[in-house]
DNA sequence: CACCCTATCGCATATTTATGTGATTTTTAT
DNA sequence: ATAAAAATCACATAAATATGCGATAGGGTG
């Protein structure tokens, strides 16, 4: 009981047995479908249901990329780990997005192979320092930091109608909700709109979400 | 040579106090700014530069995560690792996207410090396991373009003009980005409306956020 | 072919939103 | 206490949005 069951596909036949090897050394670990492609992970997906996937992300024919899909689709909380080299860096993107949980190099330590297994399962994420880096990096380019409201010093009651506004009121409705005059709702949202620079609830919408 | 020069922004003394004291003794780290407000940060990077910054998340009147932003504005590439007393996900995730390259504990040993400022330096990143998650998690939400209104049956251009509409644009602007006059546009808006069954566009924002 | 769906356009009107230029009162901070 | 900031209201105008009632043209399908 407690096991937890592990898919590995790896096509390089030493480094596929050696992580096998390892694994099923541990104690709560329990190696359930171990291959050399992805043909067959429908079937496993449905069938032997692995708690955690331990995929190379350079597979032949499908790529472990694919493969992240072709799991996901079937089980979208699929723990997937990802074992790559470093010089992947287009690939590693691509796993994050297709939703791929950890990143390994394979040169990391079987330690640390294993203490991913573990976080992986129990919810964590885990990635190679480097890796995490290449990540963060693309993360900051994608996600241009959510400037938070907190940043513009709106008032208390700006941001109150601010709030009122992103949940879609008309000006009337935000005038009866606070008990003030339409006219004095018009005034706020011209001062924040002068604070967000921004020239439109739309843009509020678009901006901030 | 190949001194790690090590900004300190820390508002408790005697932990600043310390930090400086232990870090300044490892013998390739330097200190060369040490401070309790941010005040003065946008001077330091301009003109002393450091390799590695350590900011406390919670500073008081500008915030760690401001800080990131100031330093960021100017020296995109600067390395910046947070210090907080406890793992406040919702900071720290705040931190990391606004560029943050990783986070420590403040009970965390002084060689994880040590080592965390090293990686960072050596262009790596450091944060735990759920942090991770979230930033992946938060990856994989972000880019499957708009999933939630596929349930409405809408024709590939109203599901073209909806994301205009999304993105802030106006009509006039949706109008010419798509090379159609304003009255098809008003006339698309109509269908998208009754098929979302809404009746104005602040109401989309605020249901399909 | 007749029918339906999609995309396009026109005209009309009412409402909502955006913005400017004020003024007055209340609260907050020095 | 007094100056500054925040909150309130008024009047005015322009622009954008919401909605109704049309019409036409092309594509695809039974």
């Amino acid at each position: 009981m407690g096991m937890i069951r592990i898919c590995i596909v790896e096509d390089n036949m030493a480094y596929r047995n050696a992580l096998a090897l390892f694994i099923g050394r541990v104690s709560d670990f329990e190696v359930v479908h171990i291959s050399d492609t992805l043909e067959d992970i429908e079937n496993v997906v449905r069938n032997v249901n692995p708690d955690v996937y331990v995929l190379d992300i350079d597979l032949p024919v499908t790529s472990g990329i694919r493969g992240i899909r072709l799991i996901k689709d079937i089980n979208p909380e699929a723990n997937i780990l990802m074992l790559t080299v470093f010089e992947d860096e287009e690939k590693i993107f691509q796993s994050v997005k297709a939703g791929a949980l950890g990143y390994l190099l394979k040169k990391d330590p079987p330690e640390r192979i294993i203490h991913a297994i573990r976080s992986i399962h129990g919810g964590e994420s885990i990635m190679n320092g480097q890796i995490a880096r290449k990540i963060l990096n693309y993360f900051t380019k994608q996600v241009p930091a959510k400037p938070s409201f907190e940043d513009y010093n709106l008032t208390k009651r700006e941001t109150e109608i601010l709030m009122l506004l992103i949940d879609g009121l008309t000006y009337k409705e935000i005038a009866a909700r606070c008990f003030i005059s339409l006219d004095t709702v018009f005034s706020h949202i011209k001062k924040i709109y002068a604070k967000l620079k921004v020239n439109s609830r739309s843009e509020i919408a678009a901006r901030f979400r």
